[in-house]
DNA sequence: AATGAATGAGATTTCATTCAT
DNA sequence: AATGAATGAAATCTCATTCAT
């Protein structure tokens, strides 16, 4: 890898490289979970040696930190436009819930795989990483929507990061522990009944 | 182990010495994180050889299975008389919500070590158990809960496996991530504010 | 190994299986060289799995280490007495040089692998050892034989750490060499002819 | 590499690339040690693909073969005037010795990584060639300079091996060690104390 | 002539498990 | 009932080497 690494500079095909190993890897995890997701499962399933593994990341941290870095901006990018297209705080929650589904409908492997990586993998200190980084990524967002929303008179008076936790979990958590239980839950549908739910935890007026 | 495995018939110091290690895997794994509970690991931290764990139980697998039955139980001895306690739909969600924080205050390691096996464990096919029973344990109890208070009309309309979901999500990760992120969240006011949101998501009239 | 590597409190089969790991280290390196010196190989030598050299120590290192101090505590022990036999620095000076020669015949072995350790080992930063300890060992002993000699008049006035220098040479390195190169050649005469070189080179009258 | 490497027959940019590749493995075993120094490493240092390595030289080996060649020929042509100009023996040893130490100090790296390689590479045959070449290069002169002056009667009768073998250590060991051991030693100064040792040790009237 | 990419052999280390005492 | 000792499978990582371009 050589000075490759530092950033940049990345040839074409190694950019392919790195993005199919990544993708093989979130295979591999959401399929298997995280304790099975050995380099060598990996490799087999890239149809590649795990030395090219080592090859083009650094070691199995650096893999799973871009793994996760993928993971967040794809989602990033998913939400943003959506929750800038509504207006008001109810709609940006709404628009939190539902789009979460569809973006945990079309990316299923990569929002099970971060999960997986979150709660199982283990940060360079050895000490495990529980969901520190991914999970919270949006967390800063929804505090703002939510406070902006009590500010404007819109949503009643609660701790806003009690209910940015819970809205945190319920597409990190409930969605996905649903869509476990039944691979063929339909996840639009669910997302509307949480974001009614949430509509009326929120709401200024009773 | 020889025959006594089987269930039944375990000697006193046995039992004993099964609590001890099941409490000690408890300790460990909640401290440091479902990788680093290897078998050395939780016989040092008590005390004794490791080949003494695999004496007592076949295997890692069942060790982690009797930590969960062990927290499953406590969890449920510990909530039921509060959820008796409480005649109505909205008494038996708050108590849920509140009473889950206070064992959590209670038995900390033990929610968090039965979370972290739940996630990371792996079930007897090698696959991830995921979840699979210890989480899904008292949701028929909240579907139950909450398909009463629908029928008495006490609670609105709502899909109930979606709302026990968030509810479950709410105990299990919601306030989990919560005393992660500070150790020192005070639970019990915590509680409060999700019993209120709960309590406005499912009442019948607005 | 859990707390018994933290010094005494070894079991008599432990010592026992500690020295024979050693033993069959030093035989490996000393016939086939560091590099060839794998756990593999050497645990093949010793009849054992190479996970039982883990079991007994930390790591590669520590096995290193403690050959070091076993072949470093051993030559120390059979140069002493012959040192302190001799009144005079000259007799000191003789006795190294041969008592050397009798260690290196008695001990091949170790002599060499201690060697093959120091040149080619590295420490716990990464870094070459290169001679750091094991070489040095009895460095300070002899400039002090070397001054004692010079205070007392019975050696000229030549830098003590030069002549010093050269005495280990003659010893680790020369008579190594002499050999490796004709596995037959007796030490014994060839310890004579560097005695009688280095009293002439430091005698004090010409 | 194809027909090229069989001696003769090399394009003078290839002469130069060789060149270059040999400073650098010298320089980056003189600094980091022979373990250190793996073709990606040496590549870097050249600021070149670690394939060019390959291309360059059949394999590691001979890489090392031609860099002990190097030094050995780098040595020998700058002793050899330095030997002739002396007519004596005593004179030609203290050259021999004093000579030795201006090398060190104008080739330090690749005189230590010459050592390096001679104590840690190995041969063709997986064996480790421990200093049997290169170390041995000088010896039959030494033999020769030091038999034809017992012969003329300037020098005492010893065992020429013996002496030859010490003076070789002097140069290769015990110069080398007293420089790792403090950088700023003055070569000048250690070799004429050695010079002086070799003098009264070897000289035939006492 | 040069190189990025890929590879496979091999080294160290960890860990659950087994066994004789 | 307990344990020290041993084991083998598996995982990660390194490195010299090869190959197509």
């Amino acid at each position: 890898m050589s000075a490759n690494n530092e950033r940049g500079g990345r040839t074409f095909i190694e950019e392919a490289r790195r993005a199919q190993i990544i993708q093989c890897a979130v295979d591999v995890i959401a399929e298997s979970g995280y304790a099975r997701a050995t380099m060598a499962e990996i490799g087999k399933r890239a149809g590649i040696a795990k030395s090219v593994i080592s090859y083009h990341f650094a070691d199995k941290g650096e893999l799973m930190q871009e793994l996760v870095r993928t993971a967040v901006a794809t989602y990033t990018q998913f939400l943003e436009p959506r929750l800038a297209a509504q207006p008001t705080a109810a709609g940006k929650i709404c628009a939190y819930v539902t789009g979460s589904a569809e973006y945990m409908s079309t990316y299923t492997n990569m929002h099970l795989a971060v999960l997986e990586v979150a709660f199982n993998g283990l940060g360079p200190d050895g000490r495990p990483l529980t969901a520190s980084i991914p999970l919270e990524t949006h967390k800063p967002t929804l505090e703002r929507i939510l406070h902006d929303g009590q500010v404007s008179g819109e949503l009643r008076q609660f701790d806003v990061r009690v209910m940015a936790g819970l809205l945190r979990s319920a597409v990190t958590h409930t969605m996905v522990m649903a869509q476990r239980a039944d691979p063929d839950v339909d996840l639009d549908s669910y997302a509307r009944e949480l974001a009614t739910a949430f509509a009326l935890a929120t709401r200024d007026r009773p």
